[in-house]
DNA sequence: CCGTGAAATACTGTATACGGTGTTCAGAAC
DNA sequence: GTTCTGAACACCGTATACAGTATTTCACGG
């Protein structure tokens, strides 16, 4: 802004001097610092561990945060639309554990979600994309066999949302997101079954398969297929209160 | 209560006076008929007839809805929650006009959900059910054909619901509420084809025969065919600002 | 006449106070 | 001993007040 405009010709396209300002804009408001506290907190803890409710108390939350009870409502409207929290009028908000019912439609829904971005990444994800994915793969494959046992594993969970990203969906990639903060909560519950991460190794290096033979009907199938097998398996072996 | 409990013989089972209380709980807080108040008035403004930004006052609002801001604010987050507002930190509040982009998720989304809802449906639907898709089709085959002459009219987004809520997956249905009342806000800028509302049609029977014919993948691919027709409808056609 | 700076205004985010209702505990009666 | 009723307490929803910051406008200088 200092330089006068006549020493810039305007048909000379020069480089901008790159002033690289921070985004700074991070974790501006005490409502963003509450949800994203309170968010953490319940995700971390082990609903369904134990039978008892989990009521949080505003009060106490705004004390043990050192704000006033505003912030904090305002996060737990939030978290309630995100299905993590259940405020019923007189009597307290309570951390939700979802039913049976609750669950598998959950996973329907990231079957659907998730298949359809395996179709749009077989057609638009870039070569380097699908061979990155192949690396993720063999980096979950040299891990101890303890930290990817089940489908709720950081790093199972980690393959899908990489698949889900290359659909380049936007949309689906943010709708997911809370899909699997709910399923990472349920994973203590989660039936283990000896040859079932072999299987569903296997399944993941044919969902890759078919992403780099580009055929988006197969990808597509092939991930619903795995996801719905993991939904059949919760129907039959899943323990869940309710 | 106030009959004796040794009036009732343990094994009789006798029926309750049937008293018929009202659920009378139905949108008690000022905060749910903010809620209500503002998606209403939002929905049905058309949001994308002008280019001028719609800004939302929070005192101008809570003096002309009578009550404070706090109600006014918390609607808001929700309706932020659902993209149909954006709060920007010192600007405002406006009501959020959907990119080309955005729109091309939300309809890939659709389809997403819709496709396997089709696929659910196929498989546990009743005859029933089927059967009454079928009559719907024919309601809208009788009405003027004004009324049901593009993707967004009331009478094929029913269609659309119809088969979601067949597939039996309360979630999906519930997702994609909002994404219909997205769809609503658009379709002032659809554009109409001649013979795409005949082919619309036909695709729906089509639709409708694979169901009867209990094919889940026909189904399944004929809904996410038809969906992401218009999805390329609107990629190729639409005009949409930004 | 245009640009810059400062001040005022206005709006948002946060805190706090208050009212109403639900819940729970205790006492009394059966 | 059990149950019902009433009162007290506690918590949620709403209102309102306050502070901080951004934006806009006006004035002054170049």
């Amino acid at each position: 802004m200092q330089t006068p405009v006549h020493q810039t010709p305007a048909l000379e396209v020069v480089d901008p001097p790159k002033l690289k300002v921070e985004p700074l804009e991070a974790a501006s408001s005490l409502r963003m610092l509450a949800y994203e506290a309170l968010k953490r907190a319940i995700t971390q803890m082990d609903i369904y561990g134990s039978t008892t409710e989990f009521r949080l108390d505003e009060r106490q939350l705004s004390e043990t945060l050192g704000v006033s009870r505003t912030p904090i409502r305002e996060a737990m409207t939030v978290l309630e639309q995100e299905g993590f929290v259940r405020s019923v009028p007189r009597r307290g908000i309570f951390v939700v554990r979802k039913t049976k019912r609750e669950i598998l439609d959950l996973i329907v829904v990231w079957a659907a979600l998730e298949a359809m971005a395996a179709r749009l990444a077989a057609t638009h994800a870039s070569d380097s994309e699908i061979a990155g994915l192949r690396r993720l793969f063999h980096e979950f494959e040299a891990q101890p066999l303890a930290s990817h046992m089940n489908e709720y594993s950081e790093a199972n969970i980690a393959f899908h949302q990489a698949v889900i990203r290359m659909g380049g969906c936007r949309l689906i990639v943010d709708m997911t997101e809370n899909l699997f903060l709910h399923m990472r909560a349920i994973r203590a519950v989660s039936v283990r079954q000896e040859n079932r991460h072999e299987i569903s190794m296997r399944e993941h290096m044919a969902i890759i398969d078919a992403l780099e033979t580009r055929d988006p009907d197969l990808a597509e199938r092939l991930v619903r297929e795995h996801t719905m097998g993991l939904a059949a398996h919760v129907e039959r072996h899943g323990v869940f209160p309710e």
